[in-house]
RNA sequence: GGUUCGGUAGCUCAGUUGGAUAGAGCAACAGCCUUCUAAGCUGUGGGUCGUGGGUUCGAAUCCCGCCCGAAUCACCA
């Protein structure tokens, strides 16, 4: 039982003693106490004011020494205003402490039996990854652990975007070149290479819009008959109508594509247990929209392409079939979601998606739900901000973007000038700084990033992304480099550790009762699917014991029991820190 | 115009089911390395929580109006 429950419990017990009324738990509300004040756990007495017909002050009074009277747990109390603060004995956290210790996998919770689904990264085969992929990937992947330490089984899936006409734009480019480039006679990195003429594209098409122009033509027409873009559309039907030679040419880049994407997934540690291409699903999803045409669910207009009205929902409507009878973007979405359900039977499906498409979302939850699936409701889209940058957004057509593998790069470099200029590297082999330095760097950035609010949207200021002090992912990780460095000494004087019940102090019960609300750190964060809370859960766990550090000399003592307690404590702080970590995907080092 | 989401210190962000004097980091300033790692610690300054009402013993938090910003409302994906 939590402190806080144990408090509630007192409570209740007391009113019911002292004024012969049963008051329902919710509303004994209680919240820990304010540093400022003597105390554990504060009850607020103002509720039951009108039960025990008292002042505020003599009503916590009163429940106060009565819980004090009966209860071994409470050390003490105090009542400010409607406030009462109990403290709890050293030796009650002495016990939380105990069970924390001696509970192995203490934050994780029991096999839930439900199965959840989390699609995201969705990445299009035109271009690289950016910051904004690096986003939906952190969180995507940083989501599904969290999910998994809740006890849920998870299902981790990739719909790759890999056809349409933004990948015919860089396949024409490309031809149009006549150069023959290759990943492997440039050296380029094939999803860099291919995005290279995704941007060639687009200089091309600016060309071609400018001479429309010039000779008279509207701009906005200019950007419609483009001759490239003609080209490029033609090719797209060139593609679905199977052409050999445009599906070959499509099949080659593709495959350049996901090579780099491998890589960078690699960098990132990113794994998917299941990945769907939109070139097997995109016809999907045609079946469910007849069946709702003839169920009158949907209709069709006099071209012949199908909608739905959901103007009642205070939507517009919503287009679901051409009229030349090929599917759009939600149709697909909408048998994909309906073939994941009959394979897997999910309790929950999260789509990790960037809030420009939370109307598609709305949508496709409607329309699931006409449609009759009783399961529209389990699809859940966290909707995460754009990542901006100081100059402003980022536009990839333009190449105004930061580049996923360029960043990793930029972030491991300053954090060897950063580790150099410390000099803390000197025992430490070549392969050694190697890892340590790609440690940081990406602690530092998936720190930076999963700190944040999904909802929100994030400026990315890579001046502070490469500070490595302060509220960061190195911060953390030098704790634990800390720590480790503290147990290894330990271990070398063969100084044992172990909970002796020696008197803990101040700072000690502030740790304990942090590494005590772990559990419930998890659940809230998993039911709220926000690692940002678990990220600004280890940073203050990660404070504390950097003050604790400078307050104690842990090894200095000269009472043996309390060092063997010390070290237990740390052991456990290490322990927390680590598991905190993996969930948001942060290697910790053993030093640094 | 409709829908959705934001607005908290100069900047980037936290802020538990409504609770006490709204917190961190960065930046600025002042201290602390003969001691287990100074990527650290301590202190100072900095706020009409967008705004106006309402509910309540009590509001950054809940409700309503307004202001500002973002995304979206395509026979793109």
């Amino acid at each position: 039982m939590s402190p806080e429950q144990l408090i509630i419990e007192k409570v209740k017990g007391a009113i019911h003693a002292l004024y012969g009324a049963d008051v329902p738990q919710s509303s004994i509300q209680t919240q820990a106490t304010r540093r400022e004040f003597d105390g554990d756990i504060t009850a607020v007495m103002f509720p039951f004011l009108k039960i025990s017909r008292k002042s505020p002050e003599q009503t916590g009074e009163e429940i106060g020494a009565y819980i004090l009277e009966y209860s071994k747990e409470i050390e003490s109390y105090n009542v400010i205003k409607g406030f009462l603060n109990l403290k709890f004995s050293g030796q009650y956290w002495l016990k939380v402490f105990e069970k924390i210790s001696t509970t192995q996998t203490w934050g994780e919770h029991k096999q839930s039996g439900r199965t959840v689904m989390v699609e995201f990264s969705s990445p299009n085969t035109n271009k690289p990854l950016h910051l904004g992929h690096i986003r939906n990937n952190l969180l995507g992947s940083s989501v599904s652990r969290l999910l998994e330490a809740n006890g849920h089984r998870v299902i981790k899936v990739n719909l790759v975007n890999d056809r349409g006409i933004h990948i015919c734009k860089s396949m024409l480019a490309w031809k149009k070149s006549k150069l023959g480039e290759t990943p492997a006679n440039t050296g380029i990195k094939g999803d860099h290479l291919v995005g290279k003429y995704y941007v060639e594209f687009n200089n091309i098409l600016k060309q071609e819009i400018e001479e429309l122009k010039k000779s008279g033509v509207e701009e906005s027409e200019a950007e419609k008959n483009a001759p490239v873009l003609k080209e490029a559309q033609e090719m797209l039907v060139k593609w679905e109508s199977g052409d050999k030679e445009t599906v070959e040419l499509w099949r080659t880049m593709n495959s350049w594509v996901y090579d780099g994407f491998d890589i960078t997934y690699k960098r990132l540690g990113i794994s998917f247990d299941k990945t769907y291409y939109e070139s097997d699903t995109y016809l999907l999803g045609k079946q469910l929209v007849s069946e709702g045409l003839k169920r009158a669910v949907f209709f069709k207009k006099e071209d012949g392409s199908v909608w739905c009205d959901l103007s009642q929902e205070g939507l517009d409507e919503k287009l679901l079939l051409r009229a030349d009878g090929t599917s759009v973007y939600i149709t697909q979405d909408l048998g994909t979601a309906q073939q994941r359900f009959e394979e897997f039977r999910f309790d929950k499906h999260v789509y990790v998606v960037g809030n420009e498409q939370n109307y598609h979302f709305q949508v496709l939850k409607l329309l699931l739900k006409r449609l009759g699936y009783s399961w529209y409701d389990t699809i859940y889209h966290l909707s995460y901000g754009m990542v901006e940058l100081p100059e402003g957004k980022m536009k990839s057509r333009e190449g105004t973007v930061v580049d996923a593998d360029d960043l990793m790069d930029a972030m491991i470099n300053t954090a060897k000038e950063t580790s150099l200029e410390l000099g803390k590297l000197e025992n430490m082999s070549q392969n050694e700084q190697e890892q340590l330095f790609n440690m940081l760097a990406l602690g530092a950035l998936k720190y930076f990033i999963i700190k944040v609010d999904p909802k929100k949207k994030m400026l990315f200021d890579p001046k502070e992304s490469i500070d490595f002090n302060g509220n960061t992912g190195p911060f953390i990780q030098y704790t634990h480099a800390r720590i480790r460095s503290i147990l290894r000494k330990a271990s070398e004087q063969s100084i044992e550790k172990s909970i002796t019940g020696a008197n803990l102090n101040e700072k000690e019960i502030e740790i304990i009762k942090r590494l005590n609300i772990f559990p419930d750190k998890i659940k809230e964060a998993g039911d709220e699917l926000s690692p940002a809370l678990i990220a600004n859960y280890a940073y203050e766990l990660a404070k504390e014991f950097n003050q604790y550090y400078h307050e104690i000399s842990i090894l200095r003592e000269s009472d043996k029991e309390l060092i063997a307690q010390r070290l237990m404590l740390i052991d456990v702080i290490s322990g927390i820190l680590t598991r905190a970590a993996a969930i948001l995907g942060i290697e910790l080092p053993e030093r640094m």
